[in-house]
DNA sequence: CAGTGAGCGAGCTTCCGCTTGACTT
């Protein structure tokens, strides 16, 4: 048994380090935090000082007993897990759990993972920092007050099993503020000028394209304007060139990965970080949660050789960095390829798109400016004091623009600027072309998952290892929905000045189409002003940086942890108990209008399962009437017109097969009934105006589908069938789904081998956790 | 999945941050 037992976070970690250090060493994982707080119950002894009650956490009982047997057979136990707040707190989890004695054990850190920094640590352990673990439990105590007392707010005032915390709900009311902005922007038009010269110099034909430095805010005046200069001379009245240089981007931390990893491969969060695992575990970059652009020196080295190499001397700069961002731990190194001279991996398309990434980013940071030329060009217009400008860049010297160019997320805005012809201080140009177009303000960007990430990480919210579980969860609560918007056509005016005749039309552009984008459901919005009336200073953006602030004087030892806590449970609790008694039930409730034949009510709200429409009072005789909304409408925006349709549901188009057909709006959307079975709508198809023939062909559709699907099925018992689902081929009796076994073929099944494998315990399907559903 | 919109009231839902697998019928 070796002597020394080593224990790190994470396992691919483990396996490199134990190629560092010798056979005296074992080199284990334990998988992260071993010791959690309950999920069932709040776990904080409130009254006595809000000792947390820690238990180790079910899916980690297996992996503490085997790391207690290693450390018992072992003389030294190194805790080596990250140094940062959480890591400091996993190494003391780590001491209880395996009740290992103080004597037995050292406390190791380092930054990057290269044999000297590890042989480092080894020389210089340390004990277990308790105030900054203290720190740890303070922020674990607070987001378990906070989730856990707001949480079951919310099912009593709005909806069962929703959720709140520090960090969704502050994701929540970004994107719900920013639906907000945009549902009030108003877009502005103005006209812009761009004139096309003709050059005729002794340097021989060319073309050269301008701007007005003006813009013209009505038709009128831009008509004037291109009046104005029909009997114009344009002479050019300054050229001014100025030597500009631009420097790399820093290497890869996770926030700025995923937004590359967005815009430049389209790919999701999730995704990103599913793919960077992968790369991660088969050794080819360093680890993929970091919020560091520090890069070892060991790397440094690998780069610089690298970049001579492969591109020459001239093209190498050694470049350290430094993290600004708020809140920021670095305990690791910035995401970088484990070797430099590993230029491609192999693996499947998402792994080598993003590796070619990575490798790009991380040389680039590492090579020298590029320099440019930026020119511009001012033309005088004889008879008006405004000028146009051209503008003009030329690379003088590529440098890191060799391998990689940082994408931004307004780029369409930039114009493209190239070389620009020859052309000297006093010369006149010939007009060929002016032109004034309709130009509209854009309205305020959604979020896109990546955008979102960069805010919150702007904002100090979250971590590295958070960020796309966050994701997920503020859309699996539906506080958002990913989707596509259209693009809208819109008219524009477009004049244009030629010879001596000035023309005007209408042309179309496309506006407005965005791809995967977050939106606010009705629910989201909901939930988001609720917090924002009772617990404002929860969800308040600097929330966080003001209580990362007084962690930090927890680690620093100039604060006690649960003094902290109480200062901050006292009011919130306060609150908590007066909003539960003094606040009424938080539905959104608006008044739409009245309904012109009844006269009654209408009503928008959040009901029990969503958003409906209401007529009549809730304390009226007669029970008031629902409805559903559809798919794409919201409680925000809903006319009074579009609820009065609702109420047309559940209506009849006709007859098929002699059975009526019902058209209806349910929990899973618009769909049309018939002989008792459900048939849902398409996305394409409109409730309001589908036609008998249009249901009857989706009919027949899942008619077809549902046959397609019979594997086998049986003249004597029609109950029994064999068919093809999502997972491949499963047994179904009356209803009830079995598991076919691996060593039989689904296609020669009879009806005895069928009710053999029902029978069989062993095939009848485990219980998923499933939703609740009433 | 299942097509509702309440109050006989069971028992459940929930946080953030560390890590990686298990695997649907």
């Amino acid at each position: 048994m070796a002597k020394n037992l080593v224990i790190v976070e994470s396992p691919a970690k483990a396996k490199t380090i134990e190629g560092f250090l010798g056979k005296d060493f074992l080199v284990k994982s334990s998988f992260g935090h071993v010791m959690d707080l309950s999920k069932k119950k709040l776990s904080v002894d409130i009254e006595d000082g809000f000792v947390p009650k820690y238990e180790i956490s079910p899916d980690k009982k297996k992996i503490v007993s085997e790391l207690k047997k290693y450390a018992d057979d072992a003389k030294t136990v190194w805790l080596a897990s990250d140094e940062d707040r959480e890591g400091e707190a996993i190494a003391w989890h780590l001491v209880n759990a395996l009740k290992l004695d103080e004597k037995k054990i050292k406390r190791i850190v380092f930054h990057e993972i290269t044999k000297s920094a590890i042989t480092k640590a080894i020389e210089n352990p340390r004990g277990i920092d308790k105030n900054l673990v203290d720190a740890q439990q303070a922020r674990r105590v607070l987001d378990r007050l906070v989730g856990y007392e707001l949480s079951p707010l919310l099912w009593k005032k709005v909806k069962p099993a929703l959720s709140a915390g520090r960090v969704q709900s502050v994701a929540v009311r970004l994107i719900a503020e920013r639906e907000e902005d945009i549902n009030k922007f108003k877009s502005k038009s103005s006209y812009n000028i761009t004139a096309k010269f003709d050059i005729n110099n002794d340097f021989g034909k060319s073309i050269l394209f301008a701007e007005l430095s003006k813009r013209f805010n009505t038709k009128n005046e831009a008509i004037e304007f291109l009046e104005k200069c029909k009997p114009a001379e344009f002479t050019i009245a300054d050229i001014e060139t100025k030597p500009t240089k631009k420097s790399p981007a820093p290497p890869f931390t996770t926030s700025t990965l995923q937004q590359e990893a967005s815009r430049k491969l389209g790919f999701s969060v999730a995704n990103t970080m599913r793919v960077a695992q992968q790369l991660y575990e088969s050794g080819k970059i360093t680890y993929m949660r970091t919020d560091s652009v520090n890069l070892s020196n060991l790397a440094l080295a690998m780069a610089n050789k690298e970049i001579k190499e492969s591109f020459g001397e001239k093209y190498a700069k050694t470049r350290k960095y430094f993290t600004k961002t708020k809140g920021a731990q670095e305990a690791h190194e910035a995401i970088r390829p484990t070797y430099f001279n590993v230029k491609k991996v192999e693996g499947d398309n998402a792994q080598k798109r993003l590796y070619n990434l990575i490798w790009k980013r991380t040389i680039a940071s590492q090579m020298s400016d590029a320099l440019l030329e930026k020119t511009n060009v001012t033309v005088n217009i004889s008879n008006l004091k405004e000028k146009f400008i051209a503008k003009g860049e030329v690379i003088k010297f590529d440098g890191f623009l060799k391998v990689y160019f940082e994408t931004s997320d307004q780029e369409n805005q930039e114009e493209q600027k190239g070389v620009l012809p020859p052309l000297r201080i006093g010369e006149k140009l010939l007009r060929n072309e002016i032109i004034a177009e309709e130009k509209f303000t854009q309205q305020p960007p959604r979020y896109s998952e990546a955008s979102l990430v960069k805010k919150m990480e702007e904002l100090g919210i979250g971590r590295p290892s958070t960020y796309a579980p966050t994701i997920s969860t503020i859309l699996r609560r539906e506080y958002v929905v990913k989707e596509d918007k259209p693009g809208i056509q819109r008219n524009y005016i477009f004049i244009s000045l030629k010879k001596d005749s000035i023309t005007d039309e209408i042309k179309i552009e496309k506006s407005g189409y965005e791809k995967a984008k977050l939106f606010p459901t009705d629910i989201g919005i909901l939930v988001n002003k609720f917090l924002l009336q009772y617990f404002d200073n929860i969800i308040d953006y600097n929330f966080t940086a003001s209580v990362e602030k007084e962690f930090d004087e927890i680690a620093e030892g100039q604060k006690i942890w649960n003094e902290m806590i109480g200062e901050f449970y006292g009011p919130f609790h306060n609150k908590i108990d007066n909003t539960l008694e003094n606040s009424k039930k938080f539905s959104g409730e608006k008044l739409l209008g009245l309904d012109p034949k009844t006269g009654k009510n209408i009503f928008v709200k959040i009901g029990r399962f969503g958003p409906i429409v209401q007529l009549g009072e809730t304390d009226d005789d007669d029970k008031p009437k629902f409805a559903g909304l559809k798919k794409g409408q919201s409680i925000e925006t809903i006319t009074l017109e579009e609820a009065l349709e609702l109420f047309k549901f559940p209506r009849n188009i006709g007859k098929y097969e002699d059975i009526d057909l019902t058209i209806a709006i349910g929990r899973f959307g618009p769909y049309v009934m018939h002989n008792k079975l459900f048939y849902s709508l398409a996305k394409t198809d409109d409730p309001t105006t589908i036609t008998q023939v249009r249901a009857v062909e989706l009919i027949e559709e899942k008619r077809k589908k549902a046959k397609e699907n019979i594997i086998r099925e049986f003249k004597e018992d029609n109950s029994v069938k064999v068919l093809r689902g999502k997972y491949g081929p499963y047994l179904s009796i009356k209803k009830k789904n079995f598991k076919i076994p691996k060593e039989m073929n689904p296609e020669e099944l009879t009806l005895e081998d069928c009710l053999k494998i029902a029978e069989d315990p062993k095939n009848v399907p485990k219980k998923r956790f499933s939703k609740k559903r009433k």
